[in-house]
DNA sequence: ACCGAACCAGTTTTT
DNA sequence: CTGGTTCGGT
């Protein structure tokens, strides 16, 4: 196959040198099922690729042999880089993709069998809701009860379980509703021709699960099943693979099932984030049975961290009680300590980032290799304040991204019209927009008759009478002439006809903060071209040769049983499938560029090449690296979140995001809290993260003191509040205190441990009894009694509106008026 | 149709 | 406090 490689030895293979034994182990793995723990920093996507890159290079499999998935499209990128920079072969026929990528190639080159139309379009987030508020609007759902944010969470759940409506338990009657939603919403994607983002998993699933030849086929052919990040995968995703692999109802049944490939899944269960989108890190266990995984690597050595930083992560995560076990260990030495920083207040602690950048800057190092982590995206506001009042560049990774953006949502709904003309979802965003004097009374009007009739709102229009009618007929012919004019055009010259002929250019010309807009269709097309001209590559990827399921479909007797309609024998060989085929034709390079927008969202900020700090939630963090690292907010109620305290194995979660984050760090690594925190407008006082506890002290540096300015009189478990939790303070409002010190968490031991001695130098507050004071949350008071000396002091104090409490002055911030 | 006021929610996120 | 959404008045 690939002649000037079947001489080489593989043992001697230039791909295989600098592995570590274990690597080398993983890499050259025999082709059975195997599990790879693979350690934050381990060389894991080096080990992925390289073992494709030897599959390859070995004569073992062919390029159409492998399949492998990975969850982000930068993922799948960089394995395609680093694939083809190691072997001169191309990658045309492999599938290496992202799951929803994949499945979407599937359902293209399968849509007949999949009972979907060849133009169907993918819903986005953004887009299934809207879905589902239309849908609840014309079912008269009561949006009180069922809010569709809800419904919408409701339904990918029951999709990423594996579940369609008529599988939901219903428990109570709201379950039942909801179920009843879901089936709607359900029936009215399929009739306007488009998936979401689970559908197009489930979709996938359902055809490999029902039909034979197709599923048999593709369990023949992919002989090589690689996953990446597999504690991330969910139930469904994990079927999916089974379903692949031959693993699935065939094999449960002890039917004569094809054999099918070789499953190898990399993954780390320490490094599992995503529980709470459907992530089932039991997915690795489950594996390990089912599949009778006889091979398990892991790989331990880590390449990127100096030792205190390890030892710091490796601690903390050893408080977890559900883990494979695993330990990462460094030949680079012990390195700096870990620096732990206490401010006073958030704006402190800011101000005190920016202080240590300039100076780590100072001393040479790049701005791009200093990152701000931080649990929640609200914490990046003050940092960003203080970064830009003191001029130093950054940028912040998370919110819109390009094909995110309303103008592009816009163009992209007029794109989806033309190519199918059934998408209510894209008909409502743009038929009235740029405005066309088409009101909520025609859209009405419209609605009823499309539901009258069982039709696309496009089709329905014809059917609306008076003004309404006309203006409606007159949006419709546009798309159609436009539909027309484009026809045979490029993409480029496709899209600047559309944003010209939908008047959006000429709205945002006229609009007064326009002028960005403009620039982001100006983008588009600039997008649309590099997308063409990457599409060789893009192609290759997306195409399949016309391979062996060309010639067994031949052979594919009707009487396997199968509906004759849904008989393979009848299927024209899908476009996607044989690009080349006789029939010459391809999918359309709009209906590519679409595909491509829905599951590729695109970069978010322009500033990419900047040498700028990186302010990034820990989430978004993981799978990067930098020199030095930064973790922001550690705080009980931060980072742990409040919200998983509660919640079971949250902390644990929490705990896996700490040991993420510690491991992004190279040389340097910072960790700060604050003692009060600007939060919904209010101050909130925090204690320290019980994190710091579970880190090894030799490990660490305090630049502040440890305890100070920290209730230490009281311990770790010092409300801050002094007894303001017992007095009902709050009011109607949820009182984050009391919901954290009365869960289960927060335990009673944190509370009763033992009073340390008073600091030595220990600040005087100057409080006398009868003083007045002012508090941020509990405004004016007068101070009634003092107890205790330094940190460890507290005050009575009657508050005029809020009666009287117990404070910590180390902690609460009292002004004396 | 458009604008301002009132209102409300407020972890983490990829596809 | 803030941004996003909805509602109601012109």
């Amino acid at each position: 196959m690939f002649p000037e490689f079947t001489d080489t030895v593989a043992q001697d293979s230039p791909l295989l040198q600098n592995l570590n034994p274990e690597q080398l182990a993983a890499v050259t793995l025999p082709a059975t099922h195997a599990l790879i723990l693979a350690g934050a920093g381990s060389g894991k996507t080096r080990v992925l690729t390289t073992r494709i890159a030897w599959l390859l290079q070995t004569g073992q499999v062919s390029p159409g042999g492998i399949l492998a998935v990975t969850f982000t499209n930068k993922a799948a990128k960089e394995m395609l880089t680093r694939l083809s920079a190691m072997l001169p072969v191309n990658v045309r026929g492999m599938w290496i993709g992202t799951f929803h990528g994949l499945c979407n190639r599937f359902l293209r080159a399968h849509y007949k069998l999949a009972n979907l139309p060849s133009t169907f379009q993918i819903l986005d987030t953004q887009d299934m809701l809207s879905a589902i508020k239309r849908l609840c609007k014309q079912f008269n759902i009561d949006d009180e009860r069922f809010p569709p944010k809800q419904l919408m969470w409701f339904i990918a759940a029951c999709k990423e379980d594996g579940q369609r409506a008529k599988d939901v338990q219903v428990r109570d009657e709201e379950g039942r509703k909801k179920v009843e939603i879901y089936a709607l919403y359900e029936e009215q994607c399929q009739r306007e021709g488009v998936v979401d983002f689970g559908e197009l998993m489930l979709r996938s699933y359902e055809l490999l699960r029902d039909n034979l030849p197709v599923r048999e086929h593709y369990q023949r052919r992919f002989r090589h099943i690689l996953i990446d990040e597999f504690q991330d995968t969910n139930k469904l995703q994990y079927a999916w693979i089974k379903m692949l692999a031959g693993q699935g109802a065939d094999a449960a049944q002890g039917a004569q099932a094809m054999p099918g490939g070789s499953v190898v899944a990399v993954g780390d269960d320490d490094q599992s984030i995503y529980a709470f989108r459907g992530a089932r890190v039991g997915n690795m266990t489950d594996f390990v049975c089912e599949f009778n995984v006889t091979h398990q690597i892991k790989l331990e050595r880590n390449y990127r961290s100096f030792g205190n930083i390890l030892d710091s992560a490796n601690e903390l995560i050893s408080h977890n009680s559900k883990r494979l076990g695993k330990n990462l260990s460094t030949e680079a030495g012990p390195g700096e300590p870990v620096r732990v920083y206490e401010s006073t207040s958030d704006f402190a602690e800011a101000q005190w980032f920016v202080d240590e950048v300039k100076q780590l800057v100072r001393d040479g190092m790049e701005r791009k290799e200093i990152a701000l982590l931080y649990r929640s995206n609200a914490q990046s506001r003050v940092m960003e304040t203080a970064l830009f009042n003191a001029g130093v560049p950054y940028r912040v990774y998370g919110g819109l991204r390009f094909f995110e953006r309303a103008e592009i949502k816009h163009a992209l709904a007029y794109l989806r019209l033309l190519e199918n003309p059934h998408d209510d979802t894209s008909f409502m965003r743009v038929v009235n927009f740029p405005p066309r004097g088409i009101g909520g009374r025609s859209i009405e009007q419209l609605q009823d008759v499309a539901r009258a009739a069982g039709c696309s709102l496009h089709d329905g229009v014809s059917a609306v009478p008076g003004k309404a009618g006309a203006n409606l007929g007159a949006f419709v012919a546009k798309l159609d002439v436009m539909r027309e004019q484009t026809a045979g055009l490029t993409l480029r010259e496709i899209i600047e006809l559309v944003l010209q002929h939908s008047g959006l250019e000429e709205h945002y010309k006229l609009e007064k903060e326009g002028q960005d807009r403009l620039e982001n269709l100006a983008e588009l097309v600039n997008a649309a071209e590099s997308f063409v001209s990457q599409e060789g590559f893009g192609r290759d990827a997306m195409a399949l040769p016309v391979d062996e399921l060309g010639a067994r479909l031949t052979q594919s007797p009707a009487s396997q049983g199968l509906d004759p309609s849904a008989s393979l024998l009848d299927e024209p060989l899908p476009e996607a499938l044989a690009p080349d085929a006789e029939t010459g034709e391809t999918l359309s390079p709009l209906a590519a560029f679409l595909t491509h927008a829905a599951l590729e969202s695109g970069d978010n900020q322009a500033q990419a090449g900047q040498d700028a700090v990186q302010l990034m939630t820990v989430h978004s963090s993981k799978g990067l690296e930098f020199d030095c690292v930064f973790i922001t907010g550690l705080e009980d109620g931060v980072f742990p979140h409040e919200n998983s305290l509660s919640d079971h194995g949250g902390i644990e979660e929490e705990r896996r995001l700490m040991y993420v984050a510690i491991t992004r760090a190279r040389k340097r690594l910072y960790l700060s809290h604050s003692q009060t925190r600007m939060l919904h407008g209010q101050t909130r006082y925090n204690l320290r993260s019980r994190f710091f506890d579970e880190l090894p002290e030799s490990a660490l540096k305090w630049i502040t003191p440890k305890n100070q300015g920290f209730a230490p009189g009281l311990g770790r478990g010092s409300n801050a509040w002094g007894d303001a939790t017992n007095s009902g303070a709050g009011g109607g409002r949820k009182d984050w205190a009391s919901s954290v010190f009365s869960s289960k968490t927060g335990s009673a031991e944190r509370f009763a441990s033992p009073p340390v001695p008073p600091q030595k130098n220990a600040p005087s507050h100057g409080l006398k009894s009868g003083m007045e004071v002012f508090h941020a949350k509990f405004g004016e008071g007068k101070v009634m009694m003092l107890e205790g000396s330094g940190d460890d002091a507290r005050a009575q104090i009657n508050f005029t509106r809020h009666g009287v409490k117990w404070l910590a002055l180390s902690v609460a911030k009292l002004t004396v008026v």
